[in-house]
RNA sequence: GGCCCCAUCGACUAGCGGUUAGGUCACCGCCCUUUCAAGGCGGCGGCGGGGGUUCGAAUCCCCCUGGGGUCACCA
């Protein structure tokens, strides 16, 4: 039995990173018929958002990224939130202390603060405490942590999966504070406890926790645990390589959902950041990334997140991956959002369909086709332009389309083509002029397609408006 | 700075001792064409450096360099 864990702290946005890494947990949890649970780790009570939990959780089902256990859904092992388990770790911090592998101590912030610029970090005195003395000053109420005892001398093997065994000497590893003074565990006490009792078999998480696996391996030495297999994933980068941050890239999952990327293709996307199909494949199904999936696939150099392929990968699902009705459909709250409405579901349709080719995100959709939703829509300089050049054309044309009666593509070509011949001169000096009195843009779908689209009346009646 | 990780086109990557080093995005050109796209075709562009090992290294080893992470009562 496989079984991983997502573990987002709710400090703010949902963050790509959290969905980078759940989408790994989620792949490899599913390729083996195991487990995926999703545990909130809010153990800092000064960083934490209202809200941000529940905004997490929505956005990992919008990737499609379910899970098997979590605050939401419940599960054997809750509960999920480890503001609710406090008394676990209170208890296993205490047990640590009984087995001599943690120590209590008092020092403030500020001392620690003296003490960090003094010697570079915290030295271990409240080592030093007699055991009697230490419980005595605990008992009556003095504000203190508990440290992990971490034995020095002494080396600790860390294996990570994927890059093999390293030794680090116990002089390196910190005595890092389990308990905190509010009661609350930190993440290294909170996570191989919880991971422990949850059941937790494979612990993929980021890179920037590879130096601090030590510690845990310690905490699960310590309480004569076995430890779980690590795998390290590569940070997402932004494009100066750093770790991806929120002040130099997009990180909010919910930007992304409001600006229109489709979570097929963001999950897609994802998927292609360390990892690559046997094939060279790069659009693929969730279930096909299952499938496929393999530790030996994933490479650890950090991936540049680079948005400019999402954006052409998002255009890739909506033009060629989804259906055309299922666009439709996904492009409406983009439309409402606009204050924009449609005449009927067919009409959206057409409309969508002749837009597809051109809108790589949803939110594009009403920003590039409004002409096709309302009477108020912008003219460019360059259809002005157009449009002034074309004007003795234009008038000439006008009671030609008035008296079409077949407003049908094939026909309205006929006349437009037929119309140029005539008067000498290429299809585009009078399609140009028209599509900009029809559009306000010189930028659109076939003009054919355009003129049949919007109908005979409010085409007209858009050229007459140009016209006067 | 200490410790740890990483290293193929600008970006994402394939490669796992013998390849003209392949694909995708971006960029450039051509085609298609009523505009813009989309699409098709083509092009530009890379194994960080130095030592080894080997008949032979992008592939294995070492050093250097470079990049990143981490050194909190944050996760």
């Amino acid at each position: 039995m496989v079984v991983t864990r997502i573990a987002p702290s709710p400090t703010g946005d949902p963050h790509v990173g959290t969905a980078y890494i759940a989408l790994f947990n989620y792949a490899w949890a599913r390729k083996n018929g195991g487990r995926f649970i999703v545990r909130i780790e809010d153990t800092d009570r000064t960083r934490y958002v209202p809200g941000a939990e529940e905004r997490i959780l929505a956005a990992l089902r919008w990737l499609g990224l379910t899970y098997d256990e979590g605050p939401d859904v419940g599960g054997p092992h809750g509960p999920y939130r480890q503001s609710e388990r406090l008394p676990l770790y209170k208890g296993h911090a205490e047990e640590l202390l009984k087995r001599g592998w943690a120590y209590r101590a008092f020092e403030t912030p500020e001392e620690l603060e003296q003490i960090r610029k003094e010697k570079g970090g915290y030295d271990g005195r409240a080592r030093n405490i007699p055991p009697e003395e230490a419980e005595e000053r605990a008992r009556r109420g003095e504000p203190h942590v508990i440290r992990l005892k971490v034995p020095r001398p002494g080396t600790t093997e860390v294996k990570d999966e994927l890059r093999g065994v390293v030794v680090y000497d116990n002089q390196e590893i910190p005595d890092v504070v389990l308990l905190k003074s509010d009661g609350y565990p930190t993440y290294h006490l909170a996570n191989v406890v919880d991971d422990h009792l949850m059941g937790v078999t494979d612990v993929i998480r980021a890179e920037e926790w590879l130096v601090s696996t030590p510690i845990h391996v310690l905490l699960y030495r310590a309480f004569g645990w076995e430890a779980p297999r690590f795998y390290h994933m590569p940070l997402l980068r932004n494009p100066d390589k750093t770790k991806i941050s929120k002040r130099k890239s997009h990180t909010s999952l919910d930007w992304y959902k409001a600006e229109g990327f489709l979570p097929e293709a963001l999950r897609n996307y994802l998927g292609l950041m360390g990892f690559s199909m046997p094939d060279g494949r790069e659009i693929f199904t969730l279930e096909e990334f299952i499938q496929a999936f393999t530790w030996e696939r994933v490479s650890l150099g950090g991936p540049v997140f680079d948005l400019e392929k999402l954006r052409w990968m998002n255009g890739k699902y909506l033009r060629e991956v989804l259906s055309l009705e299922e666009v439709a459909e996904r492009v409406k709250p983009f439309l409402r959002e606009a204050g924009l409405s449609w005449e009927s579901e067919a009409y959206l349709r057409r409309a969508v369909e002749l837009m597809r080719p051109r809108f790589d995100t949803l939110k594009e959709f009403p920003e590039k086709a409004r002409y096709l939703f309302t009477e108020d829509y912008p003219v460019s300089e360059k259809a002005k332009r157009a449009l002034e050049e074309g004007l003795p054309l234009l008038r000439e044309l006008y009671p030609r389309l008035e008296a079409q009666e077949e407003w049908s593509e094939a026909a309205l070509e006929a006349l437009l083509r037929g119309f140029a011949a005539e008067k000498g001169v290429k299809l585009g000096q009078v399609a140009q002029p028209l599509r900009a009195a029809l559009t306000g843009s010189l930028e659109t779908p076939g003009l054919f397609e355009i003129l049949a689209l919007l109908g005979k009346g409010r085409a007209l009646s858009r050229l007459a408006r140009v016209l006067s």
